[in-house]
DNA sequence: GAAAAAAAGTGACTTTTGTCATAGACAGAC
DNA sequence: GTCTGTCTATGACAAAAGTCACTTTTTTTC
């Protein structure tokens, strides 16, 4: 339960920093364990803390009020989340569960103003993730307002394949959710991409075949 | 043609500093101007610099193969852009550019990095800028994915309608590329809310009648 | 290994969105 | 004024996306 130096100094905001501050960062820092399903933040609450993964895997999402999911992000081991919030004050961006078992890290929005004021290079590895976090929504507003399922689905098929990570295995709900549609309609473009021979399905899991075809899909013409 | 410590003052990541640090950073600035329909910055090309709008107004868009436009953001005096090339590293994130005759500053990369680096204010004052572009691209996200163009457009209509702002005319055209449609659908749209007495539409310009009616459009239900 | 739950397959159908083509309205240039 | 280019109106149509209903398969859980 305690926090300690080599724990926080793997999270990636606190990488640069001396064993003093370390020290005075984990007495800030608390522990909360999440079971699958659970949700840790919720869109439009107040803000309370920012939080980092310890251990586990967790999504930020929307909630539309028919009840479709439209996912902005899974987070592992390391990743923060809920930073807006604590830098502008405003409600919670985002709903945020537990995919897995997972143990979260987290420190007050006021605690972490106060951090990031203090620490200049705490403040420029934020920066850096807002920087990515930016880039990552401006593609997928390109993406939803310019581009058919039929596109997204291929890239999404296309950065899947190229996963230096763990080849996690998909459902068709989740990929829907991922790429703004509905299941449905992920298993009749899957479908398509077979029967034009882009891909093989086998039990579960998909093979890209044409990977050049799977580009020219991606592109969007 | 001199870009003076007044001026610099009132750019929004400048404001908390001293003379002294005006008087350095001004060194560093350049102006430049462009015309209407001119291009500032194109999507895909290595960074090159940050810019600050000084006078007129910019649009910041992605642009899709067939030539469909989707606009992130205008941008007015005092507002900077290109800064998460400037803060990753990676290409530019989208096309910008010029609505009116507008004049602009610029830093380089390099310069602007080294700022950031040296005075903490200003990266203080970065991350709140990049905060907020964090909660307007995710909102973006979540009409595309969530919502209908009708949902859409009485969202628009609701924000332009608050406006604190100047009443721009806003063309049919600009409205679509705003939402994420096209000019035909945007025009039928309004159609339909007319027809249903919640607008009416006179010469150019729209006029909100029935603001709950159109507050539950874009609630989205 | 059987029962239950979750995921996937699929066809029919509806709605929404996008495309095209053409005509009218309007604004500013001169 | 008249001309010209931009903006708007509108209908017919096509394509994409979403909904429903139901079945089959696969995976989990006792």
């Amino acid at each position: 339960m305690a926090i300690t130096v080599e724990v926080l100094a793997q999270l990636l905001f606190f990488a640069g920093l001396g064993e003093g501050d370390l020290l005075e960062i984990a007495t800030y820092v608390h522990e909360r364990t999440f079971s699958p399903g659970q949700m840790i933040v919720s869109e439009g609450e107040p803000c309370q803390a920012v939080y980092f993964v310890a251990r586990g895997v967790v999504r930020a999402l929307r909630l539309s009020l028919e009840g479709r999911e439209q996912v902005l992000a899974y987070l592992g081991p390391g990743e923060p989340f809920n930073l807006v919030p604590v830098l502008d004050g405003r409600p919670n961006l985002a709903t945020v569960d537990a995919l897995t078992e997972a143990s979260l890290y987290t420190i007050s929005c006021q605690r972490f103003r106060q951090i990031m004021r203090d620490h200049h290079e705490v403040a420029l590895a934020v920066l850096e993730h807002l920087a990515a976090e930016v880039r990552h929504l401006s593609d997928m507003v390109e993406g939803l307002a310019l581009h058919t399922v039929r596109t997204r689905l291929a890239r999404f098929l296309l950065t899947q394949a190229e996963g230096t990570r763990h080849p996690k295995r998909w459902t068709q709900e989740e990929i829907a959710a991922h790429i703004g549609t509905v299941r449905d309609v992920v298993g009749r473009t899957l479908r398509a991409f077979a029967d034009d021979g882009l891909i093989r399905r086998e039990r579960g899991r998909v093979v890209v075949v044409d990977r050049e075809g799977l580009e020219r899909e991606a592109a969007g013409g």
